[in-house]
Parts: structure tokens; sequence; C-alpha cells
DNA sequence: TCCTAAATGAGAATAATTCTTATCAAAGAT
DNA sequence: ATCTTTGATAAGAATTATTCTCATTTAGGA
């Protein structure tokens, strides 16, 4: 089942509209904000509470259901894309886009796994990959 | 010329106390937040107001002399290390550790040499590595 | 259908950052 | 050494992002 109701009651959580509108919202907005999602709910007439927004966010991130991206900025922006990917940021503007590669992966991890980091345990290796879009 | 003073000027920027002491707190603190910078800085007596701290970093980064470094929360972090480098995240507390790896980053520039990515001209390329310190 | 724990809405509170404006001071010019 | 100018800082208000509180509503199992 890939739905969206599937999804919740997969994790154990209630199925209510706002989680539903929100799911849907990060999963049809580029790596959005809190408020990136608000106003997508807000402009489907469906109003919501912006405490509802961030507490349901992060029940979700909780449970495994998004995840929060990192960036240089004060604002946090989820991630509907839980397979393990890399990310392209746009050194101009506020463009993230998702970088799968696979053969990339198998290289980190063979890299790491001869090469041991002392005194840490790896669990995830995410590159950043910085620079321009053309066009 | 390494002292604070000589980065500064290299940079056409006005020696003053305030700047002086930002800069030392950077270079003292394991990656800081303004907020940290500014605890770091009132310890020693001398006062300062928050808005020059943001003010001061803001032209540092511009000016190169310090860079932000990405996090998942909503509270910037600074970086005084220009040499690139990659970060370990602790995925249980709050550290950030360098992690400078010259043999890594050479596989990474040769891998995207080869492979290029469509549309999209790479600056930089930092590894995330998320995991756990042993104590 | 009823019941209850969990979820939500509304607004206050807090935290992080930016903005505004009056005053101050660094540093080049005299 | 003093003057002058331009950029820097202090203080506090404003804005933005997030969290908290608590009264009300609702999902979903009994
Ligand atoms: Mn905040
Ligand atoms: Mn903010
Ligand atoms: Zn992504
Ligand atoms: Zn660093």
């Amino acid at each position: 089942m890939f739905s969206l109701k599937s999804k919740l009651s997969e994790k154990g959580l209630k199925i209510t509209p706002q989680r539903l509108s929100i799911l849907d919202a990060i999963y049809n907005i580029n790596h959005p904000t809190a408020d990136d999602i608000i106003k997508h709910i807000r402009q489907k007439h469906s109003n919501i509470a912006i405490g509802t927004v961030y507490k349901v966010l992060e029940t979700f991130v909780q449970k495994g259901l998004i995840k929060r991206i990192t960036t240089e900025k004060d604002v946090i922006r989820y991630d509907g894309l839980l397979r393990h990917h890399h990310h392209l940021y746009s050194t101009d503007t506020v463009l993230i886009k998702d970088y799968i590669d696979e053969e990339l992966d198998k290289i980190l991890v063979g890299y790491f796994k001869k090469k041991q980091i002392h005194g840490f345990e790896i669990e995830e290796l995410t590159l950043q990959i910085k620079g321009k879009f053309n066009n």
C-alpha cells in the first residue's frame, strides 16, 4: 500500500485530515519549510493551525515518515524522500535537488569500511553538493 | 601574518575590539552559534551588542573570513576553519567535529570529474558524516 | 453509539535574527 | 597630533521561526 493513509497507519498514527494534507504537501513541495506547507494547505482553503503543522512534522520525523535536511539557514526544511540520497544545493538560489547515486554510495561505504574514523561510529554518509544549476 | 588583526586588514575591514573578540571566539569555540559567541565574549567582561555580533558574523561570511555550516536546526553555526573539510555530526548530542581527509577529497573530485551531473556545475563537495562518538 | 486518549486550534510565549537610528570610533588626511 | 569622514556599534524595537499551554474536538477502538 502506498496511500497517504496507509503511510500513517503503518506508523501507528491516527488518520486526520491535517496529517494527510501535511503529508501530501511534503510530497508535492521540494524540501519545504513549515511555512511552505502551511501556505500550500491554505491554498486549498483547508485552514490549519501553525502549531499543528509543527507538531505533526515533529511526529513524522520521530516516526521516520520524513526527515529533516540540513541547511545553512535558520529555518528547518523537511524531506519526504526516505531512500538514501544526497542533495544538490544551489549557491545562487534556495533550490535544493535530490541526488540519488548508488555507485557513489558504494564508493563511500567502501572507503570508510577500510578507513575507520577513530572514536566515531558512522551511521550515515550524505554528500552536500554545492554549485550552480545551469538554467 | 596570522594575527587576528592581520586577518581583518587583509580583507579590508576596520580593526575594532568587537571584531577581534568575535574572531577570537570563533577560533576558540567549536562551530559556535551567535549566542555561543556572545556568551564567550561576555565572560571576559567585555560587553557587546547582540546586533553587532550578527552584523559582524555576516560581514565575515561575506568577506570569506568564516563560513556558515549546515545543520538540521533553526540556529546558524559558524566555522573558522577555511581549509576544505568535512564534518562528523553526533546523532546523540550537538557535537560537530571537523574531519579533514585529502584522500577522500581526491576520490570525490575524481568521481565527479568522470560522472558529470546534468545541468549542474559543482563548486564544493562536503560530506556529512553522521554517527556516534564513542565517549 | 460511546468513550477516551490523542489531536487540533488559537493565541501566548520564547528564541533567533534583522532592522532602525543615534552615537561612536578607526584610520586616512591634514 | 588633530580633524574629518565613513563605517561600526549600542540599544532596543521589529520580525520571523518555533514551541508551549490549554480548552475543545475528533478518531477509532470497545
Ligand atoms: Mn527558533
Ligand atoms: Mn529566525
Ligand atoms: Zn531530498
Ligand atoms: Zn568545521
